[in-house]
DNA sequence: AGCCAAAATGACAACGCTGTCATTTATTAT
DNA sequence: ATAATAAATGACAGCGTTGTCATTTTGGCT
């Protein structure tokens, strides 16, 4: 049926040692036998085939992308990161959706690598700060890159990839400054998310700076959430010293600060400016849009992946691996949620 | 390192073909048997080795889900469904975002199909609609499962998922009718996903049926994007005699007429309904919440996977394939976009 | 007990590739 | 030219399964 190693050997006349080292590029075959192996697998559409190839070096090349995340649009952006630097290196991608929450994740992520045999796992937040999991994970020796949102405390020789939250965290609530404002409040989505204590932390360093005073009655904590924006919308609107900005932790809250605050009756950005985070499609779509951090997702997926798999090859290869970290600093987005002039 | 099936035979005293009957539940095993092999893979934590497995076998089990939508969040549904399936099944799952309008997407997903070595295809609209793809997929033998919009034109013994969008759109018309409108604009997305005729059909019919004449300067031809809606706002409100309802072809269209009705001051549903279809997390999340159809994504999934992997079977073992088509309605959900009183 | 069919189990090749090591061929230095 | 070395190639075992077919065991009948 298919062409196999073999009937190419045969058609170029050489032995299946020689197509198996052009097919693997190993660069020690001469440029005439080169052609000529070539010429033949493209004549018998030969294609490795990948189980045989597997078995016989030991190795899968298949990662997989575990994430648990409400926002389809960063997971969807994730997903082609990965998979356009797996493409280009022959791996193939497993995702894996999952519940951070429940009781035995670590030991089902453990099991699912040991199933589906992976070589390794790209993990997003939150999942790539559970100090559990990452234990477990390294105690099979599983190999992983992170994407972490502010420095981890779980260090290991394991590559990832920082995201400056804090920072630009920093710049919203600046930018809220400059616009005058001096009562902002800020909400929060689920603390098991380092984001949130990073951009909470970004959003006290810069009323610092501008020498506001923190006033703790104007954080909320809440969740990732609409449903979190609405009614926090309304807690903030009833209080005596009414906050004039809103730096929410995502987009999502802040659509639904925006939502309350119109069910209310007040004006965004007059009465209430509202900052997002995440620059997700609908962020673009409500009205008025929302200011917002913007982050380059698929940058930062296509980076983590080729970590891993250079991780990978060194591992493999047993040779030293340089474990340089790339961070990015999501930037800020000004849309007329916090702008009057805009 | 790992445990193999021999290191289990071993230990259980058996030769390791009876370990592959205990593993593949082929049945033939004495209870007493049985019961040691189970202690002994149990004990060693054994897990079958998929490549030996596959290439033993001649056949793989991973599943391939290729489409191009930009709604991220149908996809993600659309890839819940397909891999809570797929575990079930010990299939995986590899995802292939793609470009269907681009020149050679056909050969692309047979290279790709060929070269993942996958099982088979999980298609949704608008590839599973194209004509040429499924041409090629045919020729070479490839199995698939298509997820559709209506019926097709395109008959083969492949199994598919059926989603009636012409009855959904009936009902959603007929909703608006039933508010008392007669002068509704009908947005559309892109010709090339079937949805779209479907929809416009389905319009067409309610109107039909409620005696109003189908005027064709009320059909906006657009994109599936948020910016169609704001264009198609500015033309509808424009226009001499304003329509006082709006069927938009999915939320995002809907959401950006409802952006456009308010950049003009045109109060929603008062002075305008608008209705979009998909029920997306953010037509819950405007101002108002827009009324949809919604359809459960999940469940086509579970349907579609399920019938796939049962034609697989059955092709493997040359037996019957029953062809049992599901069908699903998208239902109508209706929110305060279209209706004062809600 | 003795025979037979059916059920249970085992021996072993094969799947298509890579890794190891031996062999052949080309290249360089003398 | 010749030896010494390097480069190119090949022979063959093995990777961990499943499939085929042979063999052993079991249970039901006489």
């Amino acid at each position: 049926m298919a062409a196999t190693i073999k009937s190419v050997a045969e058609l170029a006349g050489v032995s299946i040692k020689t197509v198996s080292r052009v097919v693997n590029k190993e660069g020690t075959v001469k440029p005439d036998t080169l052609q000529r192996v070539e010429q033949a697998i493209a004549e018998l559409k030969y294609t490795p085939n990948k189980a045989a190839r597997d078995l016989a070096s030991n190795a899968t090349s298949v990662l997989g992308y575990v994430y648990d995340n409400p926002n389809a649009y960063y997971i969807i952006d994730m997903q082609k990161g990965i998979l356009d630097v797996c493409r280009k290196n022959n791996f193939e991608l497993l995702i894996h959706p999952c519940d951070a929450s429940s009781e035995n994740i670590a030991q089902e992520l453990v099991d699912m690598v040991d199933s589906a045999q992976l070589a390794g796992l790209v993990l997003s937040p939150p999942l790539s700060e559970m100090p559990d999991v990452l234990h477990h994970l390294n105690e099979k020796n599983i190999s992983y890159v992170r994407i972490l949102s502010g420095d981890s405390e779980f260090s290991s020789t394991l590559p990832y990839v920082l995201v400056n939250d804090f920072k630009a965290a920093f710049h919203i609530t600046e930018h809220l400054i400059a616009q005058g404002h001096k009562h902002i409040a800020f909400i929060a989505g689920e603390v098991i998310h380092k984001s949130t204590t990073e951009r909470l932390n970004g959003y006290k360093a810069a009323l610092k700076k501008a020498s506001i005073p923190f006033d703790e009655s104007l954080v909320i904590e809440g969740t990732y959430s609409f449903e979190t924006g609405v009614k926090s919308a309304d807690v903030l609107l009833s209080m005596q010293a009414r906050p004039t900005a809103v730096f929410a932790c995502n987009d999502e809250i802040a659509a639904g600060t925006l939502f309350g605050a119109r069910m209310k009756g007040v004006d965004v950005p007059k009465d209430l400016a509202i900052a997002g985070f995440e620059d997700s499609p609908f962020s673009r779509q409500t009205f008025p849009p929302l200011t917002t951090a913007s982050q380059p997702t698929n940058e930062i997926a296509q980076s983590a992946t080729s970590s891993l798999i250079q991780y990978l090859r060194a591992k493999k290869t047993k040779s030293h691996f340089d474990n340089l970290t790339q961070t990015f600093i999501p930037q800020l987005v000004v849309r007329s949620s916090t702008k009057v002039s805009l």
